[in-house]
DNA sequence: TTGAAAGCGCTAACAT
DNA sequence: ATGTTAGCGCTTTCAA
């Protein structure tokens, strides 16, 4: 566009300064005095100098970028894509670009791009585009699973005990028979989720049920699973909803087969989104702070990337349960 | 980590070139022969070569990677984040890179991260940073919204067709008196919602009733807004429901009002999402096809980057009215 | 307090 | 078919 954009040699040029006092006037080093700084930061002014981000890049072998990967069946999960927006909001406030990286974007010949450090939302188990960002040798950080052979910097919450309060919140209700729609075990989340589920049924006595549908499903695998539980095991007297979006489907076709929501039978997400809090009924549900969670992410891998945090520091994601009248009743 | 980064002088070394043919082969261009292509490749891959973009985007004076913004009040918005996808998605395909542009990014003093190009997603009127990126002097595409002054490439849908189609679907469902739930008219969006219905208003000399909420109102905001209608104008028989996630809120309140919807009063949205075809009753919206409009606008400003489509080329996005229980009847 | 020079890694232009 | 040279814009020595 225009003609070509103005570099530092322009702005010392104009300031009347060689091209190492411009770059330290801009700067704020402390060897300019007062008076050539002034000059130098009109000049660039009045010129529109914008850096050249390239040239510093190459200059100091760092990009100011970081990556940001999540597994290509979570693109159309509410939950993740707040959680990437967290992300952006905290890299703003942290001076760093992010560069999301779609699993597309590495699925083919191409090189990774060039970032100082990378975050994995969630990473699937054996994921091939999380294995080839592990093996690029940079600080990362992950939300949720920690790899055994690399030390990464590790964001998690703690999971079992929020279901755990839910599941025990269900049986105080009244459940005895509380089934699980579960998400797969592929996530470090999912796979905590059936194991605490399983572990609490044990205790409990009581038998597990549950049902299992892919990440991304559309509301109508919700619909058929719920039906499935419905027919297999009718004494089924409470719900714990694990896919995004699942708990209204649940709460639905439970309303149309008849029960009564928050009455005759309880449905709990694990999973807590705007919608929850206006269905009829409301509904119960996790709040896992999607955004404080895309936050903590880049918080603490710009720390690693400075050295300020060990490359395998661990930070906690609070998260807590929003009770609803989905299981407290009208 | 581990030690410095193999660069292309280390390749061409260890395959006996130099480095200009050691770069050639790695590009695949014509004028290294079969034999040296083969043995630098293999050089690069022994020493887990990977060129440094810094480099390249200094030496090429294009970065491989393009910006997209949304505004601040947006990213709390499914629709957005969807669109913000659907850009990424597209962005694999084409081999570059995106940067996520925060308001907050460009809030303070900080220069505007080194992009080929911009896409805007339906900037705001008067939005101090969509002015500030225009100012660039970039490429720029835009969804919705064009610039009278600065020539930008624009996506755009039909909005005025898919609501006028709905309104005349209410009106020969037996509406008399629709209300409309409006987001603010600062968005392009927006504004022709706001036009076209008082437009078909005059048009079918029904007195409009409007009711206006911020873009990123919560729930509570439009179910207030909802009973407010129902207060001042109780013969209001039909509800458009202009803001995303705010239909499922006004079903609601006006279930709980007694009213049956689908069948004494309809409901429909102007922005569908999952959710709307798995609540009781679905609601009737129009898909705004976010996942592909993000898809154009990145197709579009590649080519326009490229050379290959004019810095103010149009496109259209397709739209389409999914009918649902909420204005059909059960 | 300031300047000159070197060099980050890469590729296009110009030899050979 | 391959090699040499120059230079993209910047910052960091090193010297004055």
């Amino acid at each position: 566009m225009s003609r070509r954009a103005a570099t530092i040699v322009d702005v010392a040029k104009r300031a009347g300064v060689s091209r190492t006092t411009a770059s330290d006037a801009l700067r704020g080093h402390g060897r300019v005095s007062e008076g050539t700084r002034v000059a130098v930061e009109q000049a660039a002014a009045e010129l529109g100098y914008r850096p050249n981000t390239a040239a510093r890049s190459l200059r100091a072998a760092t990009t100011g970028t970081i990556g940001i990967h999540l597994p290509e069946a979570m693109t159309r999960i509410d939950y993740y894509l707040q959680t990437v927006y967290g992300a952006l909001e905290q890299a703003g406030a942290d001076e760093v670009d992010v560069t999301v990286i779609t699993s597309r974007r590495l699925a083919g010949e191409q090189p990774p791009p060039s970032v100082d450090g990378i975050i994995l939302l969630d990473p699937l188990a054996d994921d091939p585009v999380a294995e080839r960002l592990l093996a690029l040798d940079l600080p990362i950080v992950t939300l949720e699973r920690a790899f055994g052979e690399v030390a990464t910097g590790v964001v998690s919450a703690d999971h079992e005990g929020a279901i755990r309060e839910l599941l025990d919140h269900l049986a105080s209700r009244g459940s005895a028979a509380p089934a699980f729609l579960a998400s797969p075990a592929v996530t470090d989340w999912g796979t905590r989720a059936q194991v605490v589920y399983s572990a609490w049924c044990r205790e409990q006595r009581i038998q597990p049920t549950i049902v299992e549908r892919p990440f991304g499903s559309d509301s109508a695998a919700y619909a058929e699973a719920t039906r499935e539980v419905l027919a297999a095991r009718p004494q089924t007297d409470a719900f714990l909803c694990g896919p995004d979006g699942s708990a209204i489907v649940v709460a639905d076709v439970l309303q149309d087969a008849g029960r009564v929501v928050g009455e005759d039978v309880l449905v709990a997400a694990m999973v807590d989104s705007p919608a929850l809090a206006y269905t009829d009924p409301p509904v119960t549900a996790v709040d896992l702070a999607p955004r404080a969670a895309g936050a903590l992410c880049v918080e603490l891998l710009v720390r690693i990337i400075r050295g300020e945090a060990r490359p395998d520091a661990s930070v906690p994601l609070p998260i807590e349960v929003r009770y609803r009248a989905s299981t407290l009743g009208r």
